[in-house]
DNA sequence: AAGACGGGGCC
DNA sequence: GGCCCAGTCTT
């Protein structure tokens, strides 16, 4: 690795670099000042999650919970809301307990060393060197999908970017190129640089600062890298959902801690396989002894999570009264007071039918 | 090493 | 409509 890199490019890239990120660099909300805090919030949102869709929740989010104590003593339905549609709830649940316990054992303070802040929940290697690095300007490595991207064509690495190995020897190229002067602003030039230059689908190359020196250019690969296994197709599920009203009344269902959607609210959810449907319901009714008095059909819709693929069925199923016994974890609502609860995407979308 | 875990943008 | 984006935890 060291023999892939002379003083001269290494030197070079810090430098251009560093000075295209000072010139163009977003102005983001959680740029505008150094805090341990804000920048680890940012970086758990911004995992596999784009800068548009974030800045709103990161503002909200800020506003709701300053600071990492305000963070730490809110109950865990008042986090999971503000992440409301953003996905990928176990960031949220991860990072309020790691909050929690770094108010509990590091006095509120963010640990500022990699053995003690990889520990916390949701700090994996990336997290751990962006906070280090932007937050306490340590000379950590923060390779995350844009980093691979970057160097996979600047140095015309044709490794599986979805390997294990392959990160591991991002990790130390990067440790090779990141200046002791401004570690951070390194780390987020080279996503920067990602995000707005080297972007996965036609690179805007003749405006890239390390053009220069970039192998994939020189090349004429910059389109065939990074070089990556596909993944694997969602697999196919058929569900049905289930409006059980009352009136203006129907019910909601607090989903298990571990899983899909897990700690959101739902509506009632069935699988079923082998034209079952109908069988599937009227069973499920049965256990959770709901007086249902009519079914009927509302539509169907395709809703993709990135490794299942639900065919939907949506069917209100009316009871006669709210009085009877509901299941653990059930309770009504109306159109009215849905919106203070946490529910998934796919149940807003069902909801609209 | 492979699978689970959401949602959104681009063409 | 089909393609792409991808960190961390669990198994």
């Amino acid at each position: 690795m060291d023999c892939l890199l002379s003083e001269e490019v290494v030197a070079e890239i810090r430098r251009s670099l560093l000075d295209w990120y000072r010139r163009n660099r977003r102005d983001l909300p959680w740029r505008r000042e150094k805090n341990p805090y804000k920048t680890w919030v940012s970086e758990i949102m911004l995992q596999q999650t784009r800068v548009d869709t974030v800045v709103p929740y990161f503002e909200r989010f800020m506003e709701q919970f300053p600071t990492l104590e305000a963070l730490a003593e809110a109950p865990e339905e008042q986090v999971l809301k503000a992440w409301e549609g953003l996905g990928y709830y176990s960031r949220a649940r991860n990072l309020h307990a790691a909050v929690k316990e770094v108010v509990a054992n590091y006095g509120g303070k963010v640990p500022d060393d990699l053995e003690r802040i990889s520990k916390l929940k949701g700090i994996g290697p990336y997290t751990a060197g962006a906070i280090l690095s932007i937050a306490y300007d340590k000379k950590a490595p923060a390779v995350d999908g844009n980093v691979m991207r970057v160097f996979s064509r600047l140095f015309a690495l044709t490794d599986d970017i979805a390997k294990v190995s392959t990160r591991k020897k991002m990790e130390r190229l990067a440790e090779t190129l990141i200046p002791d002067e401004a570690p951070g602003d390194f780390n987020q030039a080279l996503m920067e640089l990602g995000a707005l230059i080297c972007s996965p689908t036609s690179p805007q190359c003749l405006f890239c600062p390390v053009l220069s020196v970039c192998d994939a250019y020189r090349l004429g690969m910059e389109e065939e890298l990074p070089r990556k296994k596909k993944a694997k197709p969602p697999t196919e599920e058929e569900v049905a959902i289930l409006l059980i009203t009352c009136g203006m009344h129907f019910l909601v269902e607090k989903r298990p801690d571990q899983g899909l959607l897990a700690g959101l609210w739902g509506l009632p959810t069935i699988g079923w396989s082998d034209q079952k449907e109908m069988e599937s319901i009227l069973e499920f009714c049965d256990q959770k002894q709901i007086p249902a008095t009519k079914f009927m059909i509302k539509g169907q819709f395709e809703y993709i999570f990135s490794h299942r693929h639900w065919k939907v069925t949506v069917m209100t199923v009316e009871t006669p009264d709210t009085g009877w016994e509901v299941p653990e974890n059930w309770k009504w609502v109306t159109k009215e007071t849905i919106g203070e609860i946490t529910l998934a995407n796919v149940y807003h979308k069902a909801l609209q039918l």
